[in-house]
DNA sequence: TGGCCATAGTGGTCGGACCACATCGATGGC
DNA sequence: GCCATCGATGTGGTCCGACCACTATGGCCA
């Protein structure tokens, strides 16, 4: 696309000027996304906005278009990018939901004693999320808590149980007033990481003492009392967590 | 590339079959990641595995080599695969640190009120951590903490006192027994994450403050006295926190 | 005026070609 | 006999060009 190649293997004067400061620093793929990711964190590129094409892109970096979108299948699969057949390529709005959703790979793909170690960063950020909430939560929002609750004890079916356990958590990370924890929080809790864990142990009778624990976190809420909320949330994952650190280490 | 084609489009057996049970959800390249990770997460693929060629995989799910690279180049971005160029694909080990590597990018791209948010999750973890080690370090590894103390304090040089300043935070992480939170701390601490932040907050004088905060965080763990820690560190980054706050929303 | 449709532009997929690098075995010298 | 060297082979890395699928836009027709 432009004239005066000055080299033989005809670079354009701008992939000569990258190559001059950055000298072949891993595969031209890699330096892609670090210049895409680049431009998003100088301001060059906005929440939002929208990204020249896929062939202008390479045009600009001197690369082709595959390596190109192997860098943007990178970004988007990492949140930051997201590619919209036949419209363009535009940049998320760079919200902790957006960012974090990778964050549920790690928990699907962990395994062993790291579990465990996942598992007790869980019960660190939700008992003091809960802890949070406890001061913070709005009425209404309580409400949808305890509607969740309810629901939860209202069936015998497992999956419709984790479902609204789930959303019985997320309300009240919400409700902690911090979306990056709450995302993590999500992240910790995906639905195949919950599956995984919870299958062993609700097979052990455990139901009776989840929905103990669950009624102690909502009263804790409910009566605004933050000590007790994180006490009760994090005996609540304590729980699981000893339950998974005997199945793993079995000392 | 092969016979007996089954449809106008020429599907082979293998992607008729696939196709059968995982009917055209999204694109082929994202059904392809979700595949590999798939194999692993079922104990198919075990970690440190080597995959078969890129060529040989594109064939076993029906795709292009193209589309083939471009969900390897993903998963490797993630820190699930890891190429080497001539040698083969390869699962890597599945650590913490590797799959968590990927939150440097969420620590460096995230701004505004979520960088506040941000560090609020660093807060909670640094200090659950900082008193963790306390109950647990062992001498040497105290020893090294206090080697990067007196190192840090003995340099004027803003980009040595920060490497000294992250390696002292890392080996706390290191000592409280948990890799998965001394991962996330790493990324949450990134270079270019406190490169951002600490300019602007070093730059009104703080270094005074900082080394203060550092010296009593070292006499807690010194003295083993974890709850001397927990509040030592929750200060040292509520400090920065509280900085930021004011710098992001000015009410 | 309003809805429809041809069209241009975009990302998605494909196949093939060539290059750079790692690995390993054969070869040759010591 | 042993070890260093050097090729051959196989692998990921890069590039190219073509075509498909979808979107968005604008003009056309009812």
């Amino acid at each position: 696309m432009d004239e005066t190649p000055t080299g033989p293997t005809g670079e354009t004067e701008a992939e000569v000027r990258a190559t001059a400061t950055a000298p072949q620093k891993g595969t031209v793929t890699q330096r892609a996304i670090e210049r895409i990711k680049g431009m998003i964190s100088e301001g060059l590129l906005e929440p939002g906005q929208r990204l020249p094409t896929e062939r202008d892109l390479a045009a600009q970096l001197g690369i082709s278009r595959s390596s190109m979108r192997e860098a943007i299948r990178a970004l988007t699969v990492l949140g930051v990018l997201e590619a919209r057949h036949g419209s363009g390529i535009y940049v998320t709005r760079l919200e902790a939901g957006d960012l974090l959703e990778t964050f549920g790979v790690v928990a699907d793909l962990t395994r062993g004693p790291r579990l465990v170690e996942l598992l007790e960063v869980r019960r660190i950020l939700e008992s003091t999320a809960t802890a949070l909430a406890a001061a913070r939560i709005t009425p209404d929002r309580l409400a949808a808590v305890e509607k969740h609750l309810t629901a939860m004890n209202a069936t015998d079916d497992p999956e419709e149980i984790l479902a609204h356990d789930l959303a019985f958590h997320r309300e009240i990370a919400v409700a902690a007033g911090n979306e990056t924890m709450a995302a993590i929080l999500d992240g910790l809790s995906s639905r195949t990481f919950r599956a995984r864990v919870w299958r062993g142990y609700q097979e052990e009778g455990a139901f009776a003492r989840t929905r103990r624990e669950h009624a102690a976190i909502f009263r804790a809420l409910a009566a605004r009392d933050p000590e007790a909320a994180r006490a009760a949330a994090a005996a609540h994952v304590g729980e699981v967590e000893e339950w998974l650190r005997s199945q793993v280490g079995p000392s």
